[in-house]
DNA sequence: GTTCTAGAAC
DNA sequence: GTTCTAGAAC
């Protein structure tokens, strides 16, 4: 038994767990990549294979029964995994569609009924101010409509660029993606510059003119608004 | 998307 | 010395 301890703790064992356990990752991710058998024809706005299978994390998340709030014969809801307010869902469709740059005029409807299902869990929670829309540059795979109480009270809400991907015109509201795709048949890409620049913006408060100097003192901030 | 951590900022 | 963030790794 001392034997064992003086393994585990010493240099030998800690490179050992080390090493077995790059070897457990290595086999999860080949496990995810046989079951989503990527699909090289279907369209996507940046493959997974490219960014990592983190980015397949949603699909996963639609069919967790511990994530997954209601769904019908079109769009799943599912608690976001991390979220980034005291309410924060996020509506799928069941089609497989990749992003919003893969969005065509045939899915018009489809983004009325992901609207009109986002309203309705608002509707829920009537007394909470919300957000609905989406991230100029997803970086997970699947498209998914964000419905965000405006709190923004969590302890998964940790960086800038988080704070940013929702207060700045980087999210981009349900109503103006469907006009865009309802006068363009298309969404536009949004450029990197762009989304650099909303993102690393310096950080301002949602509600009033205060720009908080961190994320600390941001988060202390926006607790006054409620 | 998150986690981890080096080094910047305080 | 401690807090905070940005960037790499996953």
């Amino acid at each position: 038994m001392h034997a064992l301890n003086a393994f585990l703790f010493s240099n030998y064992g800690r490179q050992f767990f080390n090493f077995s356990f790059k070897i457990t990752r290595v086999k999860t991710v080949l496990a995810t990549m046989s079951k989503h058998k990527l699909n090289p024809n279907a369209s996507s706005d940046q493959p997974a294979a490219k960014k990592g299978y983190w980015a397949l994390g949603l699909i996963d998340s639609m069919k967790d029964p511990e994530l997954r709030v209601e769904e019908d014969d079109k769009v799943v809801v599912i608690k976001d995994k991390f979220p980034k307010a005291e309410f924060h869902f996020l509506i799928l469709p069941k089609l497989e569609i990749s992003g919003i740059l893969s969005l065509r005029k045939e899915h018009e409807d489809l983004l009325k009924h992901m609207d009109d299902v986002a309203k309705n869990m608002t509707e829920k929670y009537s007394h909470k101010e919300f957000k609905i829309g989406y991230h100029a540059v997803p970086n997970m795979q699947r498209l998914h409509l964000h419905v965000i109480s405006t709190d923004f009270n969590s302890p998964c809400l940790k960086t800038k660029v988080h704070w940013n991907s929702f207060t700045s015109p980087f999210f981009k509201s349900s109503q103006s993606i469907r006009k865009e795709l309802r006068e363009n048949g298309k969404i536009k890409k949004m450029s990197c510059e762009e989304c650099d620049g909303y993102l690393k913006r310096p950080l301002q408060c949602h509600k009033c003119k205060t720009f908080p100097k961190n994320m600390p003192e941001l988060k202390r901030h926006i607790s006054t608004h409620t």
